[in-house]
DNA sequence: TTTTGTGCAAAAGTTTTGCAGATAT
DNA sequence: ATATCTGCAAAACTTTTGCACAAAA
């Protein structure tokens, strides 16, 4: 019973369009993908995207859901940045962009939205004229329950 | 010949007794290692480490080269962030703690100082107790050089 | 019908692990 | 002497690639 905002939001709406548009297939095992990334919100890495379409279907291969990843990145739809380890994390590009928080003690993750991030992409785009790529961009530390007292002993413990 | 600033710097001197104080080797491994990054300034990957190693000892093993850049980062001699691939780039832990800059176009980087960052830091700090990792930090974007005519044509044609 | 996509299998690339023997202290 | 390290070889994992066949438009 899966029938959340996220699943029922605009960008997917027209995937299939946007696919035929530039002469590419809308095939089942993009919609697959497309169904399964809808029911995910925050970000999610290929490797799992994988095993989550291997639920949905058994016969789903590795390479075609990263073949898949490829197009829909190319296409604007998802966006990845990496996580606490670097690893690819997809996530849906939202109507406003923004970046990940995460803490490295708990393993959670916030969005980073776009005024949160100004006080850092205003002075590179102003002093240094660089383009912060938000979508990209993952800012990992430690969060305040885990800066806490049960976080400063798990960190002593490392 | 090689004599820079880096490969004088006081971090290295006492590697050896910082290893010892918790028991364990200082070993020709060990130091090779210690004077590969002593010459490197930036970062560098684990992969580029090791073939740098191999470069000056033939018979250097990636899994050496691996276990003991985990034992520095550990003694907190070194620390990672992540490349715009999002592999593990290793760097010295400078006196002052910075973050990096990357540019997807030209794949140049930056170091992102604290007072670059603290219009961040700051803010999640203050509003929400989060301790950003700022060595940790890797801001990836397109950069003035890049976002420039030269830039532009590069990106249209990706 | 023609171009694009899929599945398979193999490869690539980085990093990890187990273990026996070597080495630092 | 003894705990730590190294080298080797194999494995683990994620991701990529080539190719013949299948499927979408």
């Amino acid at each position: 019973m899966v029938s959340t905002a996220a699943a029922e939001r605009k960008p997917w709406a027209d995937v299939r369009h946007r696919l035929r548009e530039r002469g590419l297939r809308w095939t089942p095992q993009r919609r697959r993908l497309i169904e399964v990334m809808a029911e995910t919100d925050g970000h999610i890495t290929a490797a799992e995207l994988v095993e989550r379409c291997r639920a949905a279907d058994p016969e789903t291969t590795p390479s075609t859901v990263y073949r898949s990843l490829d197009v829909l990145e190319e296409l604007g739809l998802i966006r990845h940045c990496h996580g606490v380890d670097g690893r690819e994390e997809f996530h849906v590009l939202p109507e406003t962009e923004h970046g990940h928080l995460f803490c490295q003690a708990c393993g959670r993750s916030w969005d980073l939205g776009q005024n949160q991030a100004a006080g850092l992409t205003g002075l590179l785009r102003r002093e240094h004229g660089f383009r912060v790529d938000l979508s990209h961009l993952s800012v990992v530390g430690v969060c305040a329950d885990c800066a806490g007292a049960r976080g400063r002993a798990l960190l002593q413990g490392q």
